[in-house]
DNA sequence: GAAATAATTTAAGCATACTTAAAAATATTG
DNA sequence: CAATATTTTTAAGTATGCTTAAATTATTTC
């Protein structure tokens, strides 16, 4: 192996397998922005070379060889943001397309020593969690979408959707970010926006912006 | 442009120039370890995209415009190899294969970011110039390889070859490092070995290995 | 300056990773 | 459960960047 589709594949599946560990190729086609056809072809190409398990029609699993290939490589996209955001400066809405770059680019010796310089850090600057050296993933915190939340209820953000850079630009306007806390003020029956409350500022929001930031769920 | 094979091209093209501002063929196959055949067709296709003056059997220059995008690759280079060596702590003779793969990888953004972290270097770990974010080349001091002094004579190193990871490896052991100073101590006439003094400590080295380091020409 | 040698280009072909369009299989719905 | 809709696969084709072998052009040598 030694390719960035190849390796995009891999990740997306990874990060998309539903609760049964599987994936269909409707799913892969969506998030790679590419056609069908093209994931069939690819699919064809991973099994063969021993990194997932497919049948035609039947769906699509990692082989254990697949899975640590695939999680590596999110291993390395995450230690990358953290470090172009911590060391670097770079803001948070602009590290994930350079580190869906660098994530080809680097070898492992590389990710360890970034990762031993920030002193192995668990999460990501959106909250998602950053597999260890040895292919453990930390604790995920149970947590919801902000849209599940009820009027009058709040809660700590501690995760957002980071694959878009206008979402994330506008939310670190609204003051959102990790550990904030968000007040529902009012749902609006209408159109399902929020109005909510960031650091006594009110706004109101889309539900479609609610549904990618996720806040702590406390336990019952 | 967004290739990772017409950069390559590109910054070769660049770093091997001749003094009237022209390469051959046959040396960028050399550098690049391909085929003649594979830089013919990539040479009508930088032609076409207005990177290079090319007619067939005449030789080859970069236009400004290709000019402007090798020296770019160049800088993002060994600005790369820099942040590499002195800031992740990379030994030297790993730094060039890394640099070689993340200069496709990185916004002209990230660049100047590790560009400030560094203040602003001139040098590569290993002598070489780095253009400036508007393209001007800090000065280069007069040089000449080591295989070029005379018995008795001595060098500071100030520049070496960077292209082959085991020569970086073993000179290091030798000592060698930029700034250090070395001593002609014997020519030996029947392979063109040299007898050297580093740090008081005394070798042989090759001829081929003394024609891959470079000390400071002393102005007469 | 002709013959031999070397460098370069052309030609044909291959692997990769895509595309669109048509066919086949699966899933949904009345 | 049969008709319809959706998803997936197959088929055919494209662009890129290589390869080897043959043809062409340039350079060197005598
Ligand atoms: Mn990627
Ligand atoms: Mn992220
Ligand atoms: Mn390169
Ligand atoms: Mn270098």
């Amino acid at each position: 192996m030694q390719n960035i589709s190849k390796e995009d594949y891999l990740s997306t599946i990874f990060r998309n397998l539903n609760p049964e560990g599987k994936i269909k190729p409707g799913l892969i086609a969506g998030k790679l922005s590419i056609s069908s056809a093209a994931v069939t072809d690819m699919l064809r190409k991973l099994s063969a070379e021993g990194y997932i398990i497919y049948e035609r029609y039947k769906g699509i699993a990692l082989t254990s060889e697949g899975e640590n290939y695939a999680r590596n490589m999110v291993r390395r996209h995450r230690i990358w943001e953290v470090f172009l955001n911590k060391v670097v400066g770079m803001p948070w809405d602009k590290v994930h397309e350079e580190a869906n770059r660098l994530e080809h680019s680097s070898s492992d010796d590389l990710i360890n020593r970034l990762e031993v310089m920030l002193d192995f850090p668990e999460y990501d600057p959106h909250g998602d969690p950053i597999p260890s050296r040895d292919g453990k993933m930390p604790k995920i915190k149970r947590q919801k979408p902000l849209s599940e939340l009820e009027e009058g209820e709040s809660g700590r953000v501690i995760r957002v959707n980071d694959s878009d850079e206008n979402f994330l630009g506008y939310i670190s306007k609204l003051g959102i970010m990790l550990k904030e806390n968000i007040v529902i003020k009012k749902k609006i029956m209408f159109d399902e926006s929020l109005e909510v409350s960031i650091k006594g500022k009110s706004w109101n929001i889309s539900s479609k912006l609610a549904q990618n930031i996720f806040v702590e769920v406390k336990r019952d």
